[in-house]
DNA sequence: GTGGTCTAGACCACT
DNA sequence: GTGGTCTAGACCACA
């Protein structure tokens, strides 16, 4: 389904709600598909159950998922994410620690400029179609 | 000298970091200038002397200040400062997540884009002058 | 596991990273194998958890361990280690002050070498098997 | 006279000493020489005096100088020198230390004692004379 | 005075 | 349970 780094600094629950993400916003995972049980996934990717559900249980929060008793989780309608202002603002204040980290690392202002359009225009392409 | 946010995610150890590369990048503390000590600058910013050493430690380590014992703790020459691959890597790794994060929230990609540029110009204007 | 002498010259936390680094290059830690915690060795050894841990950090960043945070510490494939310039020019000025140290105390020339000779070999013999 | 690395993580007074050590053992200030007071020595290499005197104070206990009361300080006969156990024991330590940093490093074991012998012939040439 | 090391013990997030 | 961070305070060598 999608792989993780174990050695990453990113938590793994971090890394699994981001690859959920990732599939849900592509629509490579359309409104409506079943999820993998939370036992499922955790042994699919070799990972603690608990921490596969504590991804769950956020994606549910962040309206990306929903939950059906005895049913199963299934992807949202993408009307539902909820612009959660914490997480917006969170990912503002990372798009800018990450370009002065550029700067701090001697890159030129437009050099850097110039690299971060490049990164946007790659995403663009790859994939992460909405 | 600069100022903390004790209620950030950002740990007080890396808000000291950030500061004080910002101040040395954008020159306003130059080469050579002497930083306040370990315990002056713990007492100015309320914190413990640990917690301020440890941010000195890891930025004597990134190249961006030296330490004489018993002398002080000074700013270093910028070339010194390493253009290490891995940390570019880094923070180019940092620029993609911080922008997909964007629209996993939902963002439209213009709109992204557009926030984008709009936070790095402000960068550019408030300073990080290198 | 091993032994320290807090009497020595040499702070704690490096003589714990040097029997480490002898433990993992003679593969008696081969690659993969779980560390103790932070907690146990330092129980073991007698020393604060903060010691252990900076013994820790200082390994992971020059790359023979890695760490998982709540799965705990893993001993890195070799690959990993840095084969920093800088660190390398460091030992060999580490060998040459060595010597001249000896050769300050009064030592002839040719017993200085045979000294040095008959260290390595002993080395060789002992185990930092790589 | 010599120079020192203010950066250096090596202490001053021992660079001092160190300095001297070998201008003492290869004969450059041969035996009866006077060495310049430590105000003046303090003056010339822009240190306090008190870090002059230190290494002055401890080469005299190390039997490499002698001082005459109101008549300054002077290089002592070789002779005199006290081969300190534990100094012996100390550069034999770090003899090994460095070494083993090398093969740390992932040097080969016969490169690493090549190397070593190559800087143990240079430093015979270049001038240690004894 | 300076930085460097260490202890004792706390709280947090993650697995 | 794991590592990561932080506090409060101590002692040391060095300048």
């Amino acid at each position: 389904m999608f792989e993780l780094d174990l050695r990453s600094r990113k938590s793994i629950y971090e890394q699994i709600m981001d690859n959920l993400k990732e599939l849900i916003m592509s629509e490579k995972l359309p409104f409506g598909t079943k999820l993998p049980s939370v036992r499922d996934l955790s042994k699919q990717i070799s990972v603690n159950p608990n921490t596969v559900q504590k991804a769950y249980r956020e994606l549910e929060r962040q309206g990306y998922i929903y939950t059906q008793s005895g049913m199963g989780t299934f992807v949202a309608d993408k009307k539902g994410i909820r612009a959660d202002d914490a997480a917006m603002t969170k990912a503002e204040q990372g798009l800018e620690d990450a370009f002065k980290q550029l700067l701090y690392l001697g890159v030129d202002f437009d050099a850097a400029k110039d690299k971060a359009v490049e990164i946007m225009n790659r995403i663009r392409k790859e994939g992460v179609v909405i």
